[in-house]
DNA sequence: CGATATGCTACATATTATGTAGCGACCTGC
DNA sequence: GCAGGTCGCTACATAATATGTAGCATATCG
């Protein structure tokens, strides 16, 4: 199965080699972390000591690589205080800000059933 | 760090001791194969040899164990023609549909990035 | 200079995924 | 009633990732 076509240099996002962006957007979140991540720069940049606690202390290796993973993607970027969202992150953040209610009704949810 | 409050059982959902629903569900959707289940599962059931096709042959291994996380979440459950979104499952597919245009748009502005 | 904070990396260990094979159960058709 | 097919699911060895701890180089502030 090669995984890389276009772009050899790091880990290129699986599905990315398809031609459909959902799989290269639905593999880049479904990593460990990343979801978190963008959550917690949902309202406020942090450094990436400050996002390692926000991330309940997750260890610094996969951090920065999924750091990484969203810079190239062009979801966050680093500034002058700290980790932020871009402009496409933020449309990104848009569509994941029902998420935080359906979380409530699916606990709930969750708790009756 | 104790992973189980309410359900020893099997592996609790990593930040459900917190208390917030919303990481609960972050950490559910942020292991590997989970959002592409969801995603596949999006307008039909499918079997879960059907589904493992669909999911680029990923080793049944994992499948089966995000299925079952799945179902224990309540936002799948099998039927007569195979896995399909139960009523709260759609309720978090509803909140996904926009990631389709997202994921369009953002292909492009990395092409162009 | 000393103290502190930044982004980031090394590395040994634990955890998780992959890939291949196969199980028992349940349908068919013969 | 027994091949032949499918179903959901599991075992197990190997490869890939994450964890946890420590530390680097740089920058800022006193």
């Amino acid at each position: 199965m090669a995984k890389s076509v276009s772009k050899p240099p790091k880990r290129a996002v699986r599905g990315s080699t398809s031609g459909r962006p959902i799989m290269a957007l639905l593999d880049l979140l479904g990593r460990r972390w990343t979801l978190r991540i963008l959550w917690e720069l949902r309202e406020r940049s942090l450094t990436s000591r400050a996002l390692r606690e926000a991330c309940d202390d997750a260890s610094p290796t996969v951090l920065q690589a999924r750091l990484s993973d969203l810079r190239d993607a062009g979801l966050i970027a680093l500034g002058p205080d700290g980790y932020g969202l871009t402009d496409t992150g933020r449309e990104l953040q848009d569509t994941f800000l029902p998420l935080h209610r359906f979380a409530e009704r699916w606990s709930k949810s969750l708790a009756a059933g």
